[in-house]
RNA sequence: GGUCGCGUAGCUCAGCUGGAUAGAGCAUCUGCCUUCUAAGCAGACGGUCACAGGUUCGAAUCCUGUCGCGAUCACCA
């Protein structure tokens, strides 16, 4: 069962080769290997060995085996208290001293579970958010960017050196709607003059846009024009379609608008990302990127990676390789999105050698477009290609549907960060325990919890899964959520404040007999270190998301089970209140990695 | 139609590199604030793990097929 084995390093080793030990003094076998699993809360034990693998070697009785093991272990393993065996289950009482042992390692390392990265390793570089810029970010770019800033804080949790990075697809057809809308419907109108956030102006007159297209469409359809022929010819699309060709041609009047209008959307997601808490270390700008990769489309020719239609088209044959013929050139010689993402990946290599492979935090919409991508890259023979990894999430759906920019009907990032934030208001308005806090530290306070309970309402999920999201059942603060948890943490501090702490931290408890509640809060923090490295390698926080639920459900079954500050005596005091600390230390890195804060009071 | 992903309690999700009687939260119901923060704790109720086969000592987990939902299969990005 359970995600993890417990796995006491040094103790499973130790266990490991002492089981081998008794099953060939006994039965005269080699076991190559020692199945171990966390023990299930209605047995005695903490850490189970499964008899069963070792039926195909030993003929027996599977209980008499455990036994047989069982007692072995307890003559010959300090740390083995005691042992049960339940069918073909060896449950395992470790000591207390060895608990505490590793509790006093724990506690007094300041990065726990955290690693350092090796001088000389490879980088990563995850790319993530990238959004057109021609309309403001919404609850789908959310999950993106909490998604990659996550996976990149995780990955440099263990170990690894991280470049975040973004493309911003600055150009093409999607921004010249809004600039021809703009022109047209606009008089002049600035966030300045309007007192609008950048992006959001910009994309106001993306749906003006729009909304003059339809019209228009109508129109022709009403003078007894085909819907498809309409669609293609209505006369403001062709004058956006002409107002891109001029931008590719570097016409002045065009390129002057299409950098200010870009200068506002920049400074509106610059706020949104700032109050979401993401940054980069990198910018990667389409409109810089968008021409790369023809070199290589020449070089992949003469190597026989692509090959040439008739019409002067260049493909790749992916056929072989279970996929279809892929489109890198079109005939007129300009670049597709492909040829795109051929070379900005091989300029991002350039750019920083140190880069061994690369994250692309984008939805699974597009899970075909980077199998392809990344087997090309292969197929070009660049070494780092087998290190890239298509981050693919499920959508954020409405139970109306896809969100559409177009039709208005998307959740908005700014105002659902709002919403959450007012949200926490209201409820600590009502329990009304910040007694002493300024106004200044109130908001901030609220603006802590509302975005803790989006942030691990979206993170806890599966990335792979597709997320429904009923703007009118608010996201909850109670229960298994963001709030709940910082929530824990914030006690933990009252209870430090009170401890007083800092002066006998350091000190080493020993001889203390471990309540079944604090035995089960340092076995689930120990977990912690391989947590990270499972996050790391599957890609995914919401493993870290609930490790921390079970770690702070834990905790506060002792907490109301357990009088910490009322111990019986000094030491047992001392003891709880360094546990405390040690949770606290504990939901902080993890919801650090999270990209969440965490609060002293709440 | 081909390919990929998903399908676990009324709802939202864990568990999926095979192991004990499938776990949480929300909702519903019962208790617990004169004692460290009740955004909490203790408990009750709730399941043919979509369905059908197979692999084996053992399957929610692996394999095959069926059904349902979603995505994708552009000289769009």
């Amino acid at each position: 069962m359970g995600t993890y084995k417990l796995s006491i390093m040094s103790l499973q080793n130790i266990l490991s080769q002492q089981v081998k030990q008794a099953v060939l003094e006994v039965y005269k076998v080699t076991l190559e290997s020692v199945e171990f699993q966390a023990t299930r809360k209605e047995f005695a034990g903490d850490i189970t060995v499964v008899i069963f693998p070792m039926l195909r070697f030993i003929k027996g009785n599977p209980v008499q085996i455990g036994e047989t093991v069982g007692k072995y272990l307890v003559e010959n393993v300090n740390e083995v208290k005691n042992f049960n065996v339940v069918k073909g289950f060896l449950n395992i009482e470790i000591s207390d001293a060895y608990f505490l042992k590793l509790f006093n390692a724990i506690k007094s390392n300041k990065d726990y579970g955290f690693v350092k990265p090796n001088e000389g390793d490879k980088a990563i570089m995850v790319e993530y958010s990238s959004p057109n810029t021609n309309k403001p970010l919404h609850l789908g770019h959310i999950r993106n960017n909490l998604l990659g800033y996550s996976v990149a804080e995780i990955l440099k949790a263990s170990g690894k050196k991280v470049y975040k990075t973004q493309i911003i697809n600055d150009r093409g057809i999607h921004i010249c709607k809004s600039m021809l809308a703009w022109k047209k419907f606009g008089n002049g109108e600035t966030p300045e003059s309007t007192g609008l956030k950048g992006d959001k102006l910009v994309g106001n007159y993306y749906v003006k846009f729009d909304k003059a297209y339809k019209k228009e469409i109508q129109a022709l359809v009403a003078k007894g024009i085909k819907e498809e022929e309409a669609k293609q010819n209505a006369p403001i699309l062709l004058e956006a379609q002409n107002m891109l060709r001029k931008w590719e041609s570097g016409d002045e009047e065009v390129v002057s608008l299409w950098k200010t209008m870009n200068s506002w959307v920049y400074k509106g997601f610059n706020e949104t990302y700032k109050n979401l808490g993401v940054d980069f270390d990198v910018l990667y700008y389409e409109s810089n990127t968008y021409l790369l990769g023809k070199e290589f489309i020449t070089e992949g020719l003469k190597s026989g990676v692509f090959y040439k239609e008739e019409d002067g088209s260049v493909w790749c044959d992916l056929t072989e390789e279970g996929l279809d013929k892929k489109i890198v050139l079109r005939a007129d010689g300009t670049a597709v999105y492909m040829t795109q993402d051929i070379g900005t990946a091989i300029q991002r290599i350039k750019d920083h050698p140190d880069v061994g492979g690369m994250v692309y935090t984008v939805g699974n919409e597009q899970d075909y477009h980077f199998q392809v991508l990344f087997l090309i890259l292969k197929k070009l023979g660049f070494d780092w290609a087998k290190h890239l990894y298509h981050l693919s999430y499920g959508m954020v759906d409405l139970p109306s549907g896809k969100m559409k920019s177009r039709e208005g009907t998307v959740v908005d990032a700014d105002d659902l960060i709002n919403d959450m934030a007012n949200t926490a208001e209201e409820i600590s308005e009502e329990l009304g325990k910040l007694d002493g806090y300024s106004n200044e530290e109130k908001q901030q306070l609220y603006k802590t919890i509302g975005l803790g309970a989006l942030k691990y309402y979206i993170l806890k999920v599966d990335p792979k899964k597709r997320i429904l999201f009923n703007p009118k059942d608010s996201i909850d603060f109670q229960g298994n959520t963001g709030p709940f948890i910082q929530y824990t943490y914030a006690r933990i501090q009252s209870i430090l404040r009170k401890a007083n702490l800092a002066t006998n931290l350091a000190q080493t408890t020993i001889n203390v007999n471990l309540h079944d509640k604090e035995r089960e809060l340092i076995k689930q923090i120990q977990l912690f270190p391989e947590v990270i490295q499972n996050a790391a390698d599957n890609h995914s926080p919401a493993l870290i998301a609930n490790f921390t639920y079970d770690l702070v459900k834990e905790f506060n079954s002792f907490y109301q089970n357990v009088s910490i500050l009322g111990a019986d005596n000094e030491n047992e005091k001392l003891f709880r209140v360094q546990l405390s600390y040690t949770v606290a230390k504990t939901i902080k890195s993890a919801f650090k990695v999270l990209g969440i804060d965490v609060p002293e009071r709440m």
